[in-house]
DNA sequence: GGCTGATATCAGCTCTGGATGATGTGAGAG
DNA sequence: CTCTCACATCATCCAGAGCTGATATCAGCC
């Protein structure tokens, strides 16, 4: 069954400084110091959420001097853009249908 | 700005077992019972991810005698879908123009 | 080489959030 | 009315996750 919506991926998404972090790097790539700057962070706290950000594989990093450039992989959100819109579908046709269970 | 898709909502998500409840209801409505014999867990913590989705409003509910029916709302899912969806174009734009903001 | 600045890692504290057992509530069967 | 069953709520316990300060690494500049 495609049941499993990884969990794990929308467990990483589902802190409000990642998301930040997520919305930020959707539109350009950031390097860790732009991103202390945007979301007012501090820079230890904010590398441990990348940290778990590049885990996660949502974002992937360039190095760039002694920067580190941020970005995210757009394949991700697609995956799981698709993902709730097919649970979306089901939902739909299955409230129009009123399917339920019958109760034993 | 579209930025914030809504954290809460994701964090609700983000749990294993919420997560199997939202997919089984996805499928037809069930009442507590079907859902604690489906997952296999405990009567008390299924009500109390139950509730934690209803406040979300993510379920609705139906009382059925002394059964109570859960559904998905299917709008929920759309919606989020639809957030992702945006978030993956508006990244993928980015990471196909090579958008980066120039270290300080 | 030594220094500075950018970033990552580590160790510790705290507190949220999930699991559980006991209990409350409310509807139907007898 | 009483008993039982479906479900919710409450109180508690504990692991895990986030925040922070200190420290390590690593690249460029002098």
């Amino acid at each position: 069954m495609m049941t499993s919506v990884d969990t794990d991926l929308i467990r990483v998404l589902g802190d409000p400084l990642r998301l930040q972090v997520v919305t930020l790097l959707a539109r350009e790539a950031l390097c860790t110091s732009h991103l202390v700057e945007e979301t007012g962070a501090k820079q230890t706290n904010l590398s441990n959420h990348l940290r778990v950000l590049r885990e996660a594989g949502v974002v992937e990093t360039e190095p760039c001097g002694r920067f580190t450039y941020y970005r995210l992989r757009p394949d991700v959100f697609e995956q799981l853009a698709g993902r709730f819109a097919a649970l979306a579908q089901t939902a739909r046709l299955t409230a129009e249908a009123n399917f339920k269970r019958s109760c034993p």
